[in-house]
DNA sequence: CCTCTGAGCC
């Protein structure tokens, strides 16, 4: 049965031909009355199907019920199939009528599954494809292969993972493998919404049930590893498939380099480009472009120079992104005269300036201290015309916060929205800042009401850019309100939070001594009391906070 | 598979 619809239709055929049959044999020899209704009943039946009056075609069904042994399930397979051609189809009837039929008979076959399915699946109904796909299983019958597959293929396409994996738990249960596109899919889409376990289970189920899949099947666990700070276990599952006869490739080898660049384990990030390059696997602009943005980022400008003269001798193009990271480095680090020499070579080369330039050098020269020139920059990019994004408004939102001017930049978010671009969290939270830091926090909570956040509504970041300016501030009813609206929002604390609050305490309390006896869990507790009575603060204590604590947290209690 | 933007301490 590996085509429903091929099998169904031949059944069409035969139906057709019996009943002209029978209608002939009636009309010549004028017997059984019974058989003639019948026949019509059956015309009737579909047409009404076909019409989308599934009401009355089951009604029509019903007077069948004259004739001995009818209507059939071949009636009832004609039904949904006529139905299911039909204009306006509502799913939900033709499950009504299968579970009719479990109930009352006559009892589905392998035609009525297969059609339901792709009927299920052709409407993109997809929880109910699996249902009958389970449902036919438990009738005895067998699934396809490419019917499975077909599904699989949809719930990817819809993006629901959890429906994907169900398919896939299902198709594994008669030990169908997914083609190796899907499973590559599947296995790119669970990285990329950070299921790295369920994404790693797919593969190596699909290992151990021996189906081969190349580097492209593993490389994305291995980037969503590195990108979770997990380097070390890349490593491990990375040495593990090298042993098992893998041959690894630049992108296997480049999410390495990557993953231990970002944690700083410089070490085992230039041990892992050695190893690639003695594998006879040359780094590509993309190796060299991951350790140098992390270079840049831990102020080794020097390092990250000498890695470009490298790339260079060794035949590899440096592309624009890599000369975007260096030159916002070299901003942050007011290199002035070198900052003039790199951009003379990247037009030399024949780039120019896109989004990440500019970016780069104003946020570069924001980072730098140098305000007004950052400013300039971004004047004449947004009066010349250039493209510009969400990003490059952010910087100018921060420029304009550092200049006192957070009145401005909310102005010009403004504008910003006319032009159609979005504002997204960083936008509000800058501007929030921005309020804070001129002492208009009442000003601040009232944007922060009536900002039109995205479907997560306002971050961490956002509460705690509130909660930072109450706690510097002293203000103990703000800190309230922040609290209980963080704990309506169901926010949880992170390490800054705690620190802000530390600090407020310690402006508010002076004997810092007592704090050293107790750990930083019950000095939120006993901080707490402080401003909140015990109950409320128990409640909010224990469903908002999560427990971090770090070293840095104590420094601000003993220097503060 | 690589580049730009937001919160606390030092």
């Amino acid at each position: 049965m590996a085509n429903g619809r091929g099998c169904w239709t031949v059944g069409i055929g035969i139906l057709f031909q019996r009943g002209h049959f029978w209608k002939q044999k009636v009309e010549k020899q004028g017997i059984d009355s019974h058989e003639f209704n019948y026949i019509e009943l059956q015309h009737r039946m579909q047409n009404y199907a076909l019409s989308s009056c599934i009401g009355k075609a089951l009604e029509t069904l019903n007077f069948m019920k004259n004739v001995p042994g009818k209507p059939t399930v071949y009636d009832y397979n004609a039904l949904i199939h006529c139905y299911l051609k039909s204009k306006d189809v509502l799913l939900e009837e033709l499950v009504k009528v299968y579970v009719g039929m479990k109930r009352f008979g006559p009892l589905p076959n392998a035609l009525t599954f297969n059609t339901l399915f792709n009927g299920m699946l052709l409407f993109g109904n997809l929880k109910d494809a699996l249902f009958i796909a389970e449902e036919m299983l438990t009738s005895g019958f067998v699934p396809s292969f490419s019917s499975l597959s077909k599904l699989l293929k949809k719930s990817l396409e819809s993006g629901s993972l959890v429906d994907s994996l169900r398919v896939l738990d299902f198709m594994l249960e008669f030990d169908y493998s997914p083609t190796d596109p899907t499973s590559n899919l599947l296995i790119t889409r669970l990285c990329k919404a950070g299921m790295i376990c369920e994404a790693y289970f797919v593969f190596s189920v699909l290992l151990s049930k021996g189906y081969f899949c190349g580097a492209y099947g593993y490389n994305p666990i291995l980037w969503a590893l590195c990108k979770a700070n997990q380097s070390y276990i890349a490593l491990t599952l990375f040495c593990l498939l090298k042993k098992k006869g893998f041959v690894h490739n630049v992108c296997s080898y480049t999410a390495l380099v990557y993953g231990f660049s970002r944690e700083r384990l410089w070490e085992e990030a230039f041990c892992c480009l050695k190893e690639m390059e003695a594998a006879g696997c040359k780094p590509n602009a993309i190796t060299y472009t991951t350790v140098v943005k992390f270079l840049c980022d831990d102020g080794q400008i020097e390092e990250a120079l000498g890695l470009l003269d490298k790339m260079q001798k060794e035949g590899c193009d440096p592309d624009l992104v890599i000369y975007n990271i260096i030159l916002r480095e070299l901003c942050h680090q007011n290199r002035i005269v070198e900052i003039g020499e790199l951009v003379q070579v990247i037009d030399q080369k024949g780039f120019s300036p896109n989004l990440f330039t500019h970016a780069a050098l104003a946020g570069g020269m924001l980072k730098g201290g140098r305000i007004g020139i950052a400013h300039k920059l971004l004047v004449d990019v947004f009066s010349s015309g250039c493209s510009v994004d969400v990003a490059i408004y952010n910087i100018f939102f921060n420029i304009l916060c550092c200049l006192n001017r957070s009145k401005e930049a909310l102005f010009f978010m403004r504008s910003m929205m006319e032009i159609g671009l979005r504002p997204n969290n960083v936008s509000y939270n800058t501007i929030l800042n921005g309020f804070c830091e001129e002492h208009l926090i009442d000003e601040a909570l009232e944007l922060f009401d009536r900002f039109e956040w995205a479907a997560n509504g306002p971050d961490l970041v956002s509460f705690n850019t509130i909660l930072s300016a109450a706690c510097k501030q002293g203000n103990s009813s703000m800190i309230r309100r922040v609290l209980y609206r963080m704990e309506y929002e169901g926010v949880k604390f992170n390490i800054i939070s705690t620190t802000c609050l530390i600090q407020y305490f310690c402006y508010s309390w002076e004997d810092f001594r007592v704090l050293e006896a107790i750990g930083i869990h019950d000095l939120t507790v006993i901080g707490w009391k402080l401003f909140l009575p015990t109950e409320e603060a128990r409640s909010i204590v224990s469903t908002t906070y999560d427990g971090q604590s770090s070293t840095k947290s104590w420094n601000v209690v003993y220097t503060g």
